[in-house]
RNA sequence: GGGAGCAUAGCUCAGUUGGUUUAGAGCAUCUGCCUUACAAGCAGAGGGUCCGCGGUUCGAACCCGUGUGCUCCCACCA
């Protein structure tokens, strides 16, 4: 036997196992007769590294994809990595920054010749760091959002929608980000509370009888400035309406109109129309058919471009490329010294930001690419209800709430982004602003010359990119290469894919276009099962975060506590959809789950070569299999449903709490022989089966351990990783209620005898008085060795004074050859008593309620009076305990 | 402003058509133990106005109304 160190030490096993399962191939997966179990991984950007979020996300789907192998299906995880248009193209150009190089500088392709180099070198990271955490992905297949395939399915599907008349191009209000110099869709759009100011700008009539003031927080686009706007019913306003006022500094003519947009009740009741800087004042301006007047560039410098026709002072020049903020410092300055500053007032305002860079968002409008999502759904309606009719399950089901809401109020969405990195959109123009929609330059040409009867056009294609989510739409079919090569095996095979485990917030962003690409490719759901987590906070409840620092490092939380350990702590606290709060203790707790994983180990080799192969068990330790036999089928039916059910944290506590108390503290406390005794070779058999089974139920949430103690326990040729699990038998219930009332008696037995300070090691007599005295047969052994007792003996009555107790309705008495000071037993007693007194009472009032018998069914009432007797019986045994202690 | 959800032990949460012993678990706390697998452990214990108020019911943590507090999503009144 080789000795086994004194802790379990993840640190050396951890990585042996790993590879000596992808040495096997375990992880791969190919199409054959069984049943498929696909995941796809939501693929992590290439800019990522391996955090909290990540790691709850992940152990789920290895939990249920190892689950899936060992129940015998065809397991199939697929790995992957998204390219990340902004948040990539912002890396790689604060990267080039720090090396000198500004990216207005290169080319197109030189540029995305340091992208792919900055991909090649980082973009693999974070899949490497999977590993670590036990991860079984099929590597075989790992994909990435811009391989050639991929890349061409994108091209394809653009195109092919587009010529479905499904996307549009079109010059609308877009939300800009000055930073990266780029349209964002509107989910990509976060707003924050500000302080900011309010400032109460005077704009004077143009006949010179008195003006009108407006509230704005935005002084700086007052040089946009196209009207000014009331609500028709502002008594305050009525007599100005088609009135003309003065623009401040560019001394602009525009009219008062009127619209029932305005409210009167905040600021002033005026609104200033700048359509050329905000979704609003674009509508308004569309619907009075007014022009829009655009003061800032695309990085948010004023610019007197569209000006001109105003003839602007040399002031109005003079701000030409100042940034926007300094802007609105330096054009409130300017009209408080024309004296047309009312007041400035505080204001708490919301401001919209982008999710990558941070940068304050303009409405701007330009030139992008919709799709038009109308239309969309109304040809592809089961995207609302298979969800609502759960064709695809929601796990929590409230998830389907903010989906419904979501599809019912959906704006088209903004697919191009001016960026290099990520799919070029395949859309090709002439000098003159024409374009065709082509795969190729040929192609285009070709289109040229049929619509345009344009031979051999000087064509060039769009400058920009796709959004990355037009790409991850695709993901759970083009994996399989479902778009670029429809119908092929492993598309045919794998997909629909099983589950997806995603956060909730990116329910709008990707699962819902996902649902929507599957049924308009494949006339599909792309999954039958989505698992959301919640969002990891810190202890304190706050969201992790790379600012508050409170994001522990997780490669170096594995390195201290094991995978094993950290997957525990993850999984014991993060119900389905709850946000998990993570608390490094209960990485503990899991450290010290592999400890005792690992003593119950130490403690079962110590027996291997003590064992007798012919003699049999003695009747104590026949009830201990059976009961623990059981036991166990009893909880793998419990475990089954809640994993079936998604509810992985609570199957978590009841194996832990399976292998602790049951298997640890009560089982192999029953059976473990005497000091250097034998064991019976059937017990240790038994013994060694029931912790296999163990290790196996909980083999999907902690490998590494499960997998050594498999091979520890006893020699093997094959790996618990693809060990499949056996057939649940039915347990019978009488063995498990006698193993319940046997654990009630010691832990009462147990407690009289601290309360009487008999020392654990002083032997007791001990005498049970019982109804029903079958029920202690097979125990009695089991009871003397775990209370230390020198004899039990069922008797009709108690001769002796001793110390007394009650387990349910049978009498104990304990007689110690200590003198017994019997206060605190009989404090006890009474103590007892009372609660059974009450209890009867409230039995009782209930029974006694007429309408309580009448309305109340049958089984309930039955019960009552289960209830009532039982209590009754119980105190007339504490009671008669009472006068044979005097 | 619109919508959704939550409130149970110090903490994190279970509590499945309202009735299963005057509410359960894990962690934490307290007490006693260096007992021969395990002190990263063992054996015990304490701890709750089930957010407040009202209602329905024979019976409410659970259903209804209302108030309070918190969280998230959507919209973005300049």
């Amino acid at each position: 036997m080789t000795e086994l160190s004194k802790n379990f030490e993840p640190q050396q096993t951890d990585n042996k196992w790993y590879q000596h399962w992808m040495d096997k191939g375990y992880f791969y997966s190919t199409p054959d007769h069984r049943e498929p179990y696909t995941i796809v991984i939501p693929p992590p950007n290439v800019t990522g590294v391996l955090h909290m979020g990540h790691a709850l996300n992940n152990t789920i789907q290895d939990i249920l994809i190892r689950r899936a192998r060992m129940q015998g299906k065809n397991a199939c995880w697929v790995p992957g990595t998204d390219h990340a248009s902004i948040a990539t193209e912002a890396k790689v150009v604060g990267m080039l920054r720090e090396r000198g190089i500004a990216k207005s500088s290169l080319s197109r392709d030189e540029f995305l010749g340091y992208a792919w180099e900055w991909k090649e070198k980082y973009g693999g990271i974070i899949l490497q760091q999977l590993k670590k955490l036990g991860c079984s992905l099929d590597w075989n297949r790992t994909s990435f959002t811009m391989d050639p395939d991929y890349y061409a399915s994108v091209i394809k599907v653009f195109i092919d929608l587009y010529k479905k008349g499904l996307i549009y191009r079109g010059k609308r209000m877009v939300n800009w980000d000055p930073l990266s110099q780029t349209a964002l869709s509107d989910e990509e759009v976060i707003f924050k509370e500000v302080d900011s100011k309010l400032y109460f700008v005077r704009y004077p009539l143009a006949d010179g009888n008195g003006g009108i003031t407006v509230a704005t927080t935005r002084p700086e686009t007052i040089l946009g400035d196209v009207a000014i706007c009331v609500n028709p019913t502002d008594e305050r306003y009525s007599s100005m309406i088609g009135k003309e006022v003065i623009v401040p500094i560019i001394n602009r003519r525009i009219p008062i109109i009127a619209d029932e947009y305005v409210t009167t009740d905040f600021g002033t009741g005026a609104l200033k129309i700048t359509p050329a800087h905000d979704k609003n004042d674009n509508m308004l301006g569309a619907k009075h058919q007014l022009k829009a007047i655009d003061t800032l560039d695309a990085t948010g410098k004023f610019t007197t471009e569209e000006l001109m026709d105003d003839s602007p002072s040399e002031l109005v020049m003079s701000y030409n490329g100042i940034d926007r903020f300094d802007l609105r410092k330096k054009i409130a300055e300017d009209i408080a010294g024309l004296g047309q500053m009312e007041k400035i007032e505080d204001y708490k305002g919301q401001v919209g930001t982008s999710e990558r860079t941070g940068a304050v968002i303009e409405s701007r409008l330009s030139m992008q690419w919709f799709i038009d999502m109308q239309q969309f759904l109304q040809k592809n309606p089961q995207t609302l209800q298979s969800v609502m009719h759960d064709t695809i399950q929601f796990h929590p089901a409230k998830a389907k709430n903010t989906y419904s809401h979501w599809l019912e109020n959906i704006k088209d969405w903004c697919i191009s982004r001016q960026l290099w990195w990520g799919q070029r959109i395949p859309a090709w123009y002439d000098e003159e602003g024409r374009f065709v929609v082509a795969e190729t330059e040929e192609e285009a040409k070709e289109m040229f010359n049929d619509q345009y009867s344009i031979s051999n056009a000087q064509l060039h294609q769009d400058e920009d990119v796709l959004d990355t989510w037009f790409s991850s739409w695709l993901w759970p079919m083009e994996v399989f290469k479902g778009i670029s090569n429809p119908g092929n095996t492993d598309a045919a095979y794998y997909y629909p894919s099983t589950t997806l485990v995603t956060g909730q917030d990116i329910i709008f962003f990707w699962v819902a276009r996902m649902i929507m690409a599957g049924y308009e490719y494949e006339d599909q759901q792309p999954f039958k099962d989505v698992y959301f987590t919640g969002m990891v906070r810190d202890k304190q409840g706050r969201k992790m975060s790379k600012q508050l620092g409170n994001s522990p490092d997780l490669l170096a939380l594995i390195e201290n506590y094991g995978a094993d350990a950290v997957r525990f702590g993850i999984m014991v606290s993060s119900p389905a959809g709850n946000d998990l709060m993570f608390d490094e203790s209960s990485l503990e707790q899991g450290k010290n789950f592999n400890n005792k994983l690992w003593n119950a180990l130490k403690l079962v080799k110590m027996w291997q070569g003590r064992s007798s192969v012919d003699r049999q068990p003695s009747t104590d330790n026949n009830f201990a299999i059976d009961w623990f036999q059981n036991r166990l089928n009893a909880a793998k039916a419990e475990i089954g449903s809640l994993m079936d059910q998604f509810r992985l944290s609570e199957a978590l506590k009841t194996i832990y709490s399976l292998i602790w108390d049951d298997f640890c503290s009560w089982y192999l406390e029953w059976v473990k022989p005497g000091f250097e005794q034998p064991i019976d070779a059937v017990v240790y058999n038994k013994t060694i089966d029931y912790f296999t089974e163990l290790m196996q139920m909980l083999h999907p949430y902690m490998p590494f351990v499960t997998e050594e103690i498999y091979h520890l326990l006893v020699e093997r040729n094959d790996d618990l990783c693809v060990k499949l699990y056996t057939q649940t038998a039915t347990a019978d219930e009488q063995i498990i209620t006698s193993g319940e009332l046997l654990k009630k008696v010691i832990t009462s037995l147990r407690e009289a005898r601290i309360k009487n300070n008999i020392k654990p090691k002083e032997t007791v007599q001990v005498f049970i008085q019982t109804a029903t005295t079958d029920r202690y047969n097979l125990l009695k052994d089991i009871l003397m060795k775990q209370l230390n007792a020198s004899s039990i003996e069922v008797v009709t009555e108690f001769t002796q004074q001793g110390i007394s107790l009650t387990v349910e309705q049978d009498k104990y008495l304990i007689i110690s050859s200590q003198p017994i000071d019997t206060t605190a037993q009989k404090e006890a007693l009474m103590k007892d008593l009372e609660h059974q007194q009450r209890f009867l009472e409230s039995v009782g009032k209930k029974l006694g309620n007429e309408k309580f018998v009448a309305n109340a069914r049958p089984e309930v009432l039955e019960l009552e009076r289960k209830k009532q007797a039982d209590a009754e019986a119980r105190i007339k045994a504490i009671e008669e305990s009472l006068v044979g202690m005097g």
